[in-house]
DNA sequence: TTGTACGCGTTATCAC
DNA sequence: GTGATAACGCGTACAA
């Protein structure tokens, strides 16, 4: 059914060889001979097949993306930039969602090697896995939002403990003395880090650190539901919560509405990741912003160019975060 | 570098065949052999080239899926769903945004047909393109949540007319009389089989239909924004809007949260699709609720179905969106 | 149970 | 400029 070159070629009368020339806009064909291959090409609706030519060439066009949740908003505008970019350069993009889980991770990464991709644009689940050193070792990586320690490869990060730290000043400088985190698993690095920054800050302004206020979760909604509930009904409650993500911040502004607390009033929030609801309310939402676009953006342009140049030096490009303030930091002391 | 069914076949000491055969877990093999091949796998860290197998079978396990913005969440969900059962019947998924443009989504069909897909998942633009048709003539096309008339493919749609007749419906049994509506294009399904649903229930009630009360946009949150604006400066205000979609229903709630209406005071709201929002504001949100995730199943299902048997009478299933009534559609008469 | 040989649609290397 | 033709990695008769 579908036509091939050999049919263009036939029709147009002329050699497979010289199809594949205009194909591949190479030159070094009669103009008219051109026209006729067109013509043929268009006549038969003649769609070249990219998989004939990657096994002829030993190269593909693909880059394989991997993503904890493709619904989780953030995610998902990492790869829309990331998306675009590997489109202006003429790649296609193999996504999937490993749910977080490793066996989902590593049968993607297989997935992706089977079919060649030329790049794989990694966000890990918390684990390290030996898939990884494989794949490594045939096609560039590039780390993206999660880091991996011991592997030789491109990284696109984000500066975490200054995005915390930031957060916990601001909350310091309203006045509050009783912050309290909740976060995602110690062992990632934004769970770690965003811990860290809390921590630190904690310590240069001489707050005493209290292990009730330091909840740590798993970064989905829920589990910001549940941590938050915690925190609230301690018996000396914080004035303050520092939410590691946009779905603990979800869950954590659920348990809020339906309790007693108010917002703005006596309890303060701030957030990793802006969020649509974040103008919505009263007061509006404080969030530490993270530019999503332009990390998938960067990833994206990191891993093109360390296809077309294997060798020279990788590099780890860490982006900052800025605060958003809106309001929600600050209480009625 | 990467090693062949060759190098495996060498090491092993038997032929190409005998690996493919074990590869292909199609049994004859003695168990012997058998685990000298699967040896030499491991040793040789073999990764099958799907891209070679696909060429000699010509068959590919790829499914294309283009929708118009991964980052809107409805379709995020709805291909997560689809990319679930696209992967448990062993396929893999390849994923564009089209954004809404035709040349994009001309762009995406024709990579996907040059990458061989064997079926393609197709929420379209707003208008056909050839390339539908070419496409549709090589392998199957299954709509999804976007209905194009006169292409003889498979339809997992929504019941739009009916949700946007209960919602408007809903206004009126709580006494509303001024409802307005904000949509996308009538030249979409969604956009114009909504404003029908709302029209024809306000006619079904004897309720004067206002010009006014009619705002077009684009389905973006600008668009609410900038459509909420407009109505709520009118001279005669309408009581109650009919939101049609998420991104309009944030748009609009921006410009409420600025205005001076009050959210279930003066002005009642109901939205097509849930939000994560719609349970955190005061009144909590009234939503005219999809199935995104079961949406994405089915069509993924049918899709694959239609794979294995060309022939059989094409379906189309319509699904029944369901109003979650939470509070905002009423107001203080 | 295993091996040989050909074909898939394309690129690439020669020759002419 | 153009044309044969050998790869590319794999599946699959068919033969042994």
């Amino acid at each position: 059914m579908a036509s091939t070159i050999r049919d263009v070629a036939q029709l147009a009368g002329v050699s497979v060889a010289t199809v594949s020339r205009v194909i591949n806009k190479m030159g070094g064909v009669r103009p008219e001979t051109e026209r006729r291959i067109e013509d043929a090409m268009e006549e038969l609706q003649y769609i070249p097949n990219v998989l004939a030519r990657s096994v002829a060439s030993k190269k593909t066009k693909l880059i394989g993306m991997i993503v904890p949740d493709i619904e989780n908003p953030f995610f998902a505008a990492v790869y829309s930039g990331a998306d675009k970019i590997v489109r202006e350069f003429g790649y296609t993009t193999l996504l999937g969602g490993s749910n977080d889980t490793v066996d989902r991770e590593e049968g993607l990464l297989q997935t992706m090697m089977e079919h060649q991709a030329s790049g794989i644009l990694l966000t890990a689940a918390f684990s390290r896995t030996k898939w990884i050193d494989r794949i490594g070792n045939r096609v560039p990586i590039c780390l993206v939002d999660r880091d991996i320690e011991g592997i030789e490869c491109d990284r696109v990060l984000i500066d975490n403990r200054r995005g915390a730290y930031d957060a916990t000043k601001l909350f310091i400088q309203k006045g509050h003395r009783k912050i309290a985190i909740i976060t995602g698993p110690l062992e990632s690095t934004p769970g770690r880090e965003r811990f860290e920054g809390y921590k630190s800050c904690l310590e240069d302004y001489g707050i005493k650190i209290i292990p009730d206020y330091i909840q740590i979760g798993d970064f989905r909604e829920n589990s910001g539901y549940q941590l938050g509930r915690h925190l609230l009904q301690l018996n000396d409650p914080p004035t303050a919560i520092l939410s590691s993500n946009n779905l603990m911040t979800l869950g954590l502004l659920e348990i809020i509405h339906t309790s007693s607390f108010k917002l703005g009033v006596d309890l303060g929030l701030i957030g990793f990741d802006d969020l649509p609801i974040a103008t919505l309310m009263s007061p509006n939402l404080t969030v530490i912003s993270r530019p999503m676009n332009e990390m998938g953006e960067c990833a994206a342009n990191m891993l093109i160019q360390r296809i077309h140049s294997p060798t020279k030096p990788k590099q780890t490009v860490i982006m900052t975060p800025h605060l958003i303030v809106r309001g929600s930091e600050s209480i009625n002391f």
